[in-house]
DNA sequence: AGGTACATGTAAGTAGTTACATGATTAC
DNA sequence: GTAATCATGTAACTACTTACATGTACCT
């Protein structure tokens, strides 16, 4: 939250936006728990509500002290989350599932890391059209890491079909 | 847990090692949550306890009932958990935390993904020289994902440090 | 006037982790 | 005998998601 409104100031739900377009390759927020987190910033001084005229809702704008708690923040240790990949938990499940089956998972697979790659394409484009000179090189280093593992993933994918396709032949044979 | 247990039968202690040694670059499971699960298995007739007499505990094993819930399990739909990926959001916001400090979580990076690739080595051995010969393509399958997964990043993390050292340079002149 | 997108919130429920508690078995 | 590992469980807590509820602004 506070990363997003150091950006710029915008409304929660600009947040949310910004979270789901920007950031939704590698982070994501549930609706629900945007305003609460909002409230509590508020509370605790980091940031500000400024209540625009014109429009419905009201800007939100990180404080110095927001400033300061983002640094802090970034500065902390990475936790990094329990892996948790069903599509790889099926693989190894196989034997049970089927091959007919596995490759269809594979082949889904493989076409959606190409879809994301055409993604990553326009997300690149545009954040060398909006982004900041200060903030681009980071923002494209985010990009390119879901370039790479995008394309690693095609690459996996068919070399997994091959080695299925390639058994399959031997026991038919 | 079916899973686990349709590899062998053995104790809950025993799937928690199994997950967290074959199963961990892909998936975890915490320790509270596998003796409640184990339980609700029983009462569903799924997994049955059978109480070895020399060691202390019980082998758990599948039950006909257990072998085809989880076929239906491993059929469903996969359901992809939403992205978090702490090290990429700090990078996203580079620009708060310093180029230093990014280098710093980009050198990790890059030596985490470099031991993992050590540990797929080891893992693939184990594999070839453990596995059923139903199993071992598909688990090779998955080891292959987390090696692919691996080099990407070592790649990407190499290119991302060159993009800052060459801005570094650049604003430094 | 009616639909779509903007905007803010709450409440209920679920999932999951951590820490605690306990005891048996094995190796030295 | 004692330390490490194997083994099984519970309880409290936290984080998170989903669904609901409500209203405003803008476009046609």
């Amino acid at each position: 939250m506070l990363g997003a409104l150091s950006v710029e100031p915008m409304t929660g739900y600009a947040v949310r936006q910004a979270i789901s377009e920007t950031l939704g390759h590698f982070w994501s927020e549930s609706f629900g728990q945007i305003y609460p987190t909002l409230a509590a910033l508020e509370a605790d001084g980091l940031v500000h509500r400024a209540s625009s005229g014109r429009t419905s809702g009201s800007r939100f704008e990180l404080t110095p002290a927001g400033h300061a708690r983002l640094r802090e923040l970034l500065a902390d240790p990475i936790e990094s989350t329990p892996p948790r990949n069903g599509m790889l938990l099926r693989l190894f499940f196989g034997r049970h599932l089927g091959a007919t089956a596995c490759r269809e998972i594979l082949e889904a697979a493989r076409d959606d890391a190409e879809a994301a790659l055409v993604r990553y394409e326009a997300l690149r484009a545009e954040v060398v059209a909006d982004a900041d000179d200060d903030d681009e090189p980071y923002w494209l280093i985010t990009v390119s890491a879901g370039e790479h593992a995008a394309a690693a993933q095609v690459a996996w994918a068919r070399h997994a079909l091959e080695t299925l396709d390639a058994r399959g032949k031997l026991s038919g044979a």
